[in-house]
DNA sequence: TTTTTTCTGTTGCATAAGCTACATATTATG
DNA sequence: CATAATATGTAGCTTATGCAACAGAAAAAA
């Protein structure tokens, strides 16, 4: 995160009296929302993980972004310019708080804190967004799957401080997420093995070089 | 656009008597701006057109966003998290305008009206970026060189309200936005032309399907 | 203008990556 | 617990795409 601002020390707080905040709680599998009709919703995972998955008219699907606590989504993010069909799914069990972009930006009438602290933030957070986005193309304009494999495990190693990590997606989700065909990257992951360049044991990611 | 606020509008306007934003020209061929040092510059790009260009280790060369007039730029937008060099180049005479970000988002105690008014819609040029972004993720994830093309193809025509249009970008400069190789694309823009998916004359592009 | 440089268009060859299929392991669920 | 569902791991075959090389067209520079 590059902001100052950090959602999780509000999330224990959080008290809004105004109610242009919901606060609703889906299971594993549930449908967050879409990203079709034009309403500049905003949300806010509290708790659980989550992916916003396209599918496309050949069947394919790709998880476009990968949601973890305190992650910020919503279609304000995302005017939709194409006919794909756009949805965020719940992984796990998720808590989830719904704004309106338009009523979030203006200071609460009613003096709520949690409101007011992310309307003050509210443009640093998007430039956060920014900086995901940007990375997500870095990652895409990778030419092989290999140095997509290689340039994902290196951000992920960045972030975690440690060059052995949990991959935080399945295997099958992150061939959908490199947008890559999953037999070829398991092929390729083979190959990095016999190259002794990453180790794997189970989720369990090692890097080994350097 | 999405926003309601245009900067072309404000363009002739121009005035900022607070010594905030640096008014610069630049000739073809010349290095814009880097993306490497951390000082939240902000660019608007008023005249010409510019690339941000990236080079990998590879020497591979990646067209990373293409701008024309009015687009809104700079580190700002990418606080850059590989080693990858990034470079806006002026692909033809442009004059561009600098601010810093953390100043211009500040109302301008000087009282000029072009920053005040950049200052208080620059959340929703912001989120025009965002979807700029969006749509580029949407374009990089397309698994094929000739879904890259007609999603480009399609994505230009819905923006020119016309199934023809010239192309913003030489063919050499297209293969580097869509991350393939050039001979490749030319190959299958052949075969489109062979499909009677699409016509091609000179830098003009005629859609044919639907 | 002429000369140089860059862009376009095309081909043959090599290989990375897609597709299909299946067996095993792991994880949900009644 | 048993059974279903999903994820992982692997292989053979096919195809799309990358790479190298070159010729002609167009654009830029001298």
């Amino acid at each position: 995160m590059n902001s100052n601002f950090n959602v999780e020390n509000f999330y224990y707080n959080f008290s809004c009296n105004c109610n242009k905040a919901q606060k609703k709680t889906f299971s594993k599998g549930q449908i967050i929302t879409t990203y079709i009709q034009k309403r500049n919703q905003l949300c806010i995972l509290l708790r659980g993980n989550a992916d916003l998955v396209r599918y496309d008219l050949n069947g394919n699907r790709t998880i476009v972004e990968h949601f973890s606590k305190n992650a910020l989504f919503g279609e304000v993010f995302y005017k939709v310019t194409t006919n794909n069909e756009l949805l965020v799914e719940a992984k796990s069990k998720c808590t989830v708080l719904f704004y309106i972009y338009d009523q979030l930006k203006e200071p609460c009438t009613h003096g709520c804190e949690f409101h007011n602290t992310l309307a003050e933030h509210l443009p640093e957070l998007i430039l956060d967004k920014i900086t995901e986005l940007n990375t997500r193309i870095e990652l895409l304009t990778q030419r092989t799957t290999r140095d997509k494999l290689l340039m994902y495990f290196s951000l992920i190693s960045t972030r975690k401080l440690s060059k052995t990590f949990e991959l935080p997606l399945s295997l099958t989700d992150l061939a959908d997420y490199l947008s890559v065909d999953r037999s070829a990257m398991m092929r390729e992951l083979k190959l990095l093995k016999e190259d002794k360049m990453v180790d794997k044991i189970g989720n369990r990611i090692i890097l080994l070089y350097e």
